[in-house]
DNA sequence: ACCACATATATAAGAAACTTATGCATAATT
DNA sequence: AATTATGCATAAGTTTCTTATATATGTGGT
């Protein structure tokens, strides 16, 4: 991932491919990448070496399949949740929702008032 | 840092330090723990092992300055920002303005309306 | 025809930031 | 007397990235 502040990212990828399988029925790696790109307008870029074992990664945990496709004479694989995906795609986006929260509490301005 | 999901956590001890130091005149490292302790009510528990090295760090850095002190005859050491360290403040907590806005926007559930 | 860029996947080496475990020392509590 | 709290420190190992490299096809411009 590139943008200001990589090291933010960190931990978070995983988080970011699960919500959007969540959203379409199945994606293929480069079109995560272009997807994110397009969500955050360029902000943050995923990058292929960051992407591919995260995926393969994700494939062995047992939380996505994968399907082979050729189009336009080119190589796709595209990724589908399982059910256990799933499952783990809502525990992992109630433990981001708590995060954002803890930290967005903890760098609050309003804090000075303390 | 221990928590339900540790990862998330991973690049953002450097600037919980110094927003806290921002806030406080001084600090020592056990002071630190307690205070993200209290603050998270138990959520985030900030480990020596993280602590430490990443204080050392900033210190090397130029970001902070150190006082030793002993009080009830055991060593504390007293953290202070430097004039590098309150500008970095300020980028760190607005690169963590940005982060959380942009995360916040990639998991919100709303996105499913697109 | 050639070149650059986009599309598409993959992996290896190295860096960064942690976790876990251990160590040392004193004070307070049970 | 033993455990917990206070206080700092570091070493070994792990995870998750970055950076670099590799391979291959499609597309658009000159």
């Amino acid at each position: 991932m590139t943008m200001a502040n990589k090291k933010l990212y960190k931990g978070s990828l995983q988080t970011i491919i699960l919500k959007l399988l969540s959203e379409k029925d199945r994606m293929y790696g480069y079109e995560i990448t272009q997807k994110v790109k397009e969500l955050t307008k360029g902000e943050l870029k995923i990058t292929e070496g960051a992407l591919y074992p995260a995926l393969h990664k994700l494939e062995a945990d047992g939380l996505l399949t994968v399907e082979v496709a050729k189009v336009d004479n080119r190589l796709r694989k595209y990724y589908k949740l399982t059910k256990d995906g799933s499952k783990e795609t809502v525990n992992k986006l109630s433990e981001m929702q708590e995060f954002l929260k803890t930290m967005q509490y903890l760098v609050n301005p309003k804090l000075n008032l303390k």
